[in-house]
RNA sequence: GCCGGCGUAGCUCAACGGUAGAGCACAGCUUUUGUAAAGCUGGGGUUGUGGGUUCGAUUCCCUCCGCCGGCUCCA
């Protein structure tokens, strides 16, 4: 006997081995057509199965669920994988095919070993849509079988899946007192797999397309062979799929990339080097006035600033750790005249040796600590080619670096602070959606400098602080620097792509390495703790994202150029070069648009260049002394004086945007 | 670095074994303009690089460089 109570709380007996679709059917024949799965007390389970002897509280999940995307996307995987099968022939070996729910793009992907003579390119993704669709059409029931791990193994090694194997030899390892493993068969395609599945191949649909092919290694361990990747996006229907691409499509018209050329903000220049951006005057301003307002709120903070050169002896990063550890990762070491030896110089992948020279250049006292110094250091890291992605990663960068010098019993009060500075950099732009990782030290790797008591002091030190702030984090084994642990903000960039902006990082062992100490009150050497920040992370990185975040209308104090004066006809053109000598004489960055064009086409040049205010000005304005003043997103706002629009804008600017600007004030 | 793809004018793209074309941008002229593109004319390309195949290569093949999507890495 099977007793089943429902959400609603009524229940319902029924005879052994009925299966959850059996149940659907009993309620209405619509909602068994529209059953995906079933959620048997709390587990998702197929809807096929047959419910255990004894009382379930039963669920039937429907496309309306959030469950079920994620079972309908894990069947587009296996039918992917059958498709390809049929046309590359049995020699392909599937090793894994997850769903993807929480991606921007893309929805599943498999990793196929091809046989050697075969690659998939885009070009074979609709030869291979189409196979999926012939497989949909088949509606081929997807079947679930539980076996003993010897009897999988000798499943998947009489279909010559060898990965299966390893990955059941795995499940083995991990579970020692592994009973069975379940396998899903859908016709001829056979797959070890945890389900739960739709119940047939048609349940799929017509909304599912393939994206993307990428090489992927296995396991994720570059030692290993590189796999063929095919990554899928899959709805219940064809307008959320139709949705979903004009989504993207829409993404990529933020790109940072794409915009830093329209608005003329940077420069990635071949002939100059990749991972080398040139700044441009538009982009240029960009970053003077974000670095300027940082460096306003640092000097509050108590901040001494400092600037150390691009390059120094390579023995400082011996004795930091970083060389020879992160020697792939530098540019190569420069031997400058033959007394240098085999050490030569350095350029700088790091500022903090240079920092440190500086606070052991004095001797310092309990009374001097904290001692903060900070410089927007350029430090240059070679990044390997295939990592360079516009302004978010790249070879030569600033980072907006500070280093904090205190005693242990000051730490965490400052790592606090660093929590601080950094949340008021991320909100100051609006930067809202951003997830915190604390980057811990990974006990089984050995890349990690130090004694374990340093890294436990800092660990806790790191979690004291979060948790007295009530933040949302997630601990991360293996996510810590070398000398340290760390918290990260993390932000997505326009299609999905996770970066790490502001960085605090809690070090006790550079200050050893190094030898640092301060004279204590009881008159003996003690040594301090570092703290190494970046708020922003590196104004490169941090820019490209903010790129994408205002999609290039950057708020009124960062605009490379605040306002255009656009003159109706040129009869009006000594009219608006007062105006625009007005504007320019409050501070503000204007242009004066002296072009032949009629005010469409100025008025359309400016909207594109994201210029958040226009003055239209003709015979009109000139006889009461106004301006039309128009907004790049708001349109026409009316006619005021020159002294409003420009009390107006500067209110605007010197609020950062909480303040915009007032018409008909 | 690895897998796959791409590279044509400043930008976005077309052509495709017979030495390249459009729109925007740029320059000149005409128009003197009222809230998202006036008209005409013109200049601009060793088709990323080096090699090969071919009577002939932008097109086919290889090297290198760069870029894009991933993987790995990210102090």
């Amino acid at each position: 006997m099977v007793t089943v109570q429902l959400p609603d709380g009524s229940k319902q007996a029924h005879d052994s081995g009925v299966t959850a679709l059996k149940v659907a059917e009993g309620i209405s024949p619509r909602l068994a057509s529209a059953a995906i799965a079933a959620e048997v007390d709390g587990k998702l389970k197929d809807i096929t199965a047959a419910l255990d002897d004894g009382e379930h509280n039963v669920r039937i999940i429907t496309s309306r669920d959030a469950e079920a995307l994620e079972v309908l996307r894990h069947t587009a995987a296996h039918v992917m994988a059958e498709a390809v099968l049929r046309l590359y022939g049995n020699r392909t070996q599937y090793t894994i095919g997850p769903a993807l729910i929480n991606d921007f793009q893309y929805g599943f992907y498999y990793d196929f070993d091809l046989p050697e003579s075969v690659s998939i390119s885009t070009d074979d993704l609709p030869k291979i849509e189409a196979e999926m669709a012939k497989i949909v059409g088949e509606k081929i029931p997807l079947e679930r079988i539980e076996l003993s791990p010897d009897d999988a193994k000798a499943e998947m090694k009489k279909i010559g899946q060898s990965y299966k194997i390893e990955m059941i030899g795995d499940l083995e390892k991990e579970n020692s007192g592994l009973s069975f493993v379940s396998v899903y068969r859908q016709g001829n395609f056979i797959d070890m797999c945890r389900g739960p599945h739709l119940p047939d191949t048609g349940k799929l649909g017509k909304a599912f397309k393939l994206m993307s092919v990428a090489g992927a290694y296995w396991r994720g361990d570059e030692n290993n062979k590189m796999l063929t990747r095919i990554y899928g996006v899959a709805f219940f229907d064809k307008k959320e799929l139709a949705a979903h691409l004009e989504r993207i499509e829409e993404a990529k018209k933020r790109d940072h990339r794409v915009l830093g050329r329209q608005l003329g903000l940077f420069l990635l220049d071949e002939k100059v080097g990749p991972g080398l951006p040139l700044w441009l005057p538009n982009g240029s301003i960009i970053r003077m006035e974000l670095e300027g307002w940082l460096r306003g709120e640092l000097l509050k903070r108590g901040y001494q600033p400092v600037h150390t050169p691009h390059i120094g002896k390579l023995d400082l990063w011996r004795t930091s750790g970083h060389y020879p550890y992160y020697e792939h990762g530098l540019f190569p070491t420069m031997n400058l005249a033959e007394g240098d030896g085999e050490d030569g110089y350095l350029l700088k992948p790091m500022n903090c040796p240079f920092h440190i020279r500086i606070y052991k250049s004095s001797q310092k006292s309990y009374r001097d600590l904290p001692v903060r110094l900070s410089e927007f250091g350029q430090v240059y890291r070679f990044e390997q080619s295939g990592e360079l992605s516009g302004l978010t990663r790249v070879r030569g960068f600033t980072q907006d670096d500070a280093h904090i010098f205190c005693t242990p019993d000051q730490l965490e009060a400052e790592i606090e602070s660093c929590v601080d500075l950094t949340k008021l950099c991320l909100a100051t732009l609006g930067l809202n959606d951003y997830r915190v990782r604390i980057g811990l030290r990974d006990p089984d790797s050995t890349k990690y400098v130090g004694k374990s008591e340093n890294w436990d002091r800092a660990e806790n030190n790191i979690r004291h602080v979060v948790q007295k702030l009530g933040m949302n984090f997630t601990e991360e084994p293996g996510e810590a620097a070398f000398y340290g642990p760390k918290i990260d903000f993390v932000v997505k960039d326009c299609i999905g792509r996770e970066w790490q902006l502001g960085t605090i990082q809690v070090d006790y062992n550079l200050p050893e390495r190094f030898e640092l100490e301060y004279t204590a009150a009881d008159n003996t050497p003690h040594r301090p703790v570092m703290i190494h920040r970046a708020p922003l992370g590196s104004p490169e990185r941090f820019i490209g994202i903010l790129i994408e975040h205002f999609a290039g209308a950057f708020p009124l104090w960062l605009a490379p150029v605040q306002a255009a004066v656009l003159p109706v006809s040129e009869k009006f053109l000594a009219y608006a070069q007062g105006i625009h000598q007005a504007l320019h004489e409050a501070g503000l960055r204007v242009e004066l648009d002296d072009s032949p064009d009629k005010i469409g086409a100025k008025i359309r040049r400016a909207t594109m260049q994201k210029i958040p205010y226009m003055a239209v000005v003709g015979g009109r304005e000139e006889e009461s002394n106004t301006v039309a003043v128009r907004h790049r997103t708001e349109g026409d706002l009316g006619a005021m004086s020159l002294e409003a629009f420009r009390d107006g804008l500067l209110a605007e600017k010197a609020s950062r945007g909480s303040t915009p600007l007032q018409v008909n004030a």
